[in-house]
RNA sequence: CGCGGGGUAGAGCAAUUGGCAGCUCGUCGGGCUCAUAACCCGAAGGUUGCCGGUUCGAGUCCGGCCCCCGCAACCA
């Protein structure tokens, strides 16, 4: 549900900047090395190879069943594709001097298969396997984070690196201060096999973030003979960050940048995490839900709405059934879904679906702009549930206005007056459908089909199916 | 006394520079019959975590305390 929740936040910012006229590039991907994948691949007892390409097939699905308009999918397996740039970055750091080899040491828990910090122990063994871990010495190679501290400092303050939002931007900053350290960008091989030979040395695999952060260039052709993406894309205007990965985006990878002279990334938007009822979603808990049986059962572009509204745009939000199905019926089937209904039902009783075109009141147009206002301004922030608070607001006014002219009457007496309303409100569910396409894309469509609307004719209103049956 | 965010109606959240404490869902009452028993209007529901201070006026500013969460570098 998490990596929905990303992909579909990604994607909505996608949409949103397309329609706003933008020539987007919009990079997904699988980052598939480092010690987990190979300890996972070794509990399952399979190769880790065949457990990157299990994974990605699942990514695969994912985007595809939620309407994700990725324009690429990168692997980091990927020889022939990633691997080039990943290569050709590190070399331009060590060109620069910026990699020393140097033995690194620490505890080593075989229960954890990881290093364990000396203050995460107690009485000298891990606390989750109660055994001493291992001194162990292993020659790494080290990028020179330290050198770049200050700059990086510098851009962040500075918003030259925008990150949002400020909270996190404080957090990171707050970190750096403290000075940064060198960091390991190397594994031996017979520690490690499963990684990105470093170049010119087979002893060693690239550390994972040096890999994997390596795909935002190499995606764009970055240490290929076609450089045309890379050249008209990069740099990025947005990485698209869980909080997790705060520090990886905001300090080495620009530094990894810097180093190799390449351009930065202009924002990083750092968003939270989906937990369930107060808690993180775990299979030992129980409370992970499957975004596959959730849009099985109600629709892609339901779910979509939910984790665009329901899940704030930069702290952890929540996702139930129980929320999800009262969300939905609230704002999806007795919201868009019955006030699509409505009004086309009376385009087709009273005017058996014809509506011409008529000049649209002044309050429509003035409604219509300030909910247009409204979502491009907060998705400036990448703020999506607010953006769609301002979308609902036409709905609202709509139905509002049904009810205070009551056509049903009006129709008896004053029938050309039903049909400047209803040419209103036609034309405002067409602007909801404009608008809610970067959001919603399948429903869009449906409901601007569904209106029928000709510059010269006017509606042609006929109802579909139900957009959004009740739960 | 490590740094940062937060505590507001049953739930989830909002409140420029201090200026009538609001929104959505839920609950209750009324209206309507065009619509997916949908929609509209109204009501109830608050000691804004606690104590003190500044002020004509504090959710907002100051001091103290309690509680929750994130970060505190090699899993990524």
């Amino acid at each position: 549900m998490g990596h929905a929740f990303q992909f579909t936040r990604a994607d909505a910012i996608a949409r949103h900047r397309r329609l706003a006229g933008n020539d987007v590039f919009f990079l997904t991907g699988t980052d598939e090395y480092g010690s987990k994948m190979f300890k996972t691949a070794k509990e399952k007892n399979i190769e880790p190879q065949a457990l990157a390409d299990e994974n990605a097939k699942k990514f695969r699905e994912l985007n595809e069943l939620l309407n994700i308009s990725f324009d690429d999918f990168i692997r980091t397996s990927d020889e022939k594709r990633h691997w080039p740039g990943a290569q050709l970055i590190w070399k331009k750091i060590n060109e620069k001097e910026d990699l020393y080899k140097k033995k690194y040491s620490g505890y080593y828990c075989s229960g954890c298969e990881a290093y364990v910090l000396e203050n995460e122990l107690t009485d000298g063994k891990c606390v989750y396997h109660n055994q001493k871990p291992e001194f162990v010495e292993e020659e790494n190679y080290f990028f020179k984070l330290s050198k770049y501290a200050d700059k990086l400092m510098e851009l962040i303050e500075k918003n030259e690196i925008e990150i949002i939002p400020e909270s996190r931007k404080k957090e990171i900053l707050n970190f750096a201060k403290q000075g940064l350290k060198d960091v390991s960008f190397s594994r031996p091989k017979n520690v490690l096999p499963w990684g990105i030979s470093v170049p010119n040395d087979e002893k060693h695999v690239m550390y994972v973030w040096c890999d994997a952060l390596a795909n935002y260039i190499s995606a764009l052709g970055y240490g290929s003979d076609d450089l045309e993406k890379f050249n008209k894309y990069w740099p990025a205007d947005v990485h698209i960050i869980g909080k997790d990965n705060l520090r990886f985006h905001a300090l080495y990878w620009p530094a990894m940048l810097l180093s190799a002279s390449l351009p930065l990334p202009k924002q990083i938007y750092v968003h939270g995490f989906i937990i369930s009822e107060g808690k993180k979603m775990s299979k030992t808990i129980g409370n992970i839900v499957d975004p596959k049986e959730i849009t099985e059962k109600y629709g892609a572009d339901a779910l979509r709405y939910y984790l665009l509204k329901e899940i704030p745009a930069t702290e952890d939000g929540d996702f139930t059934v129980k929320h999800f199905e009262e969300v939905y019926n609230a704002d999806l089937a007795n919201g868009l879904g019955n006030t699509v209904a409505r009004v086309i039902s009376m385009a087709e009783k009273y005017f058996k679906n014809e509506i011409a075109v008529a000049v649209i009141d002044k309050k429509w147009k003035e409604i219509i702009n300030v909910s247009r206002e409204c979502v491009d301004y907060a998705m400036k922030d990448y703020n999506t549930p607010q953006a769609l608070v301002g979308i609902w607001h036409i709905l609202r006014k709509i139905d509002e206005e049904i009810d205070r002219t009551k056509p049903w009457e009006m129709t008896k007496t004053d029938i050309n007056s039903v049909g400047a309303h209803l040419f209103d409100w036609l034309n405002a569910l067409r602007d909801i459908g404009y608008l809610l396409r970067p959001f919603l894309p399948e429903i869009a469509e449906k409901i601007i089909e569904q209106l029928g609307f000709d510059e010269k004719k006017g509606f042609g209103a006929k109802k579909g199916k139900i957009l959004f049956p009740r739960i």
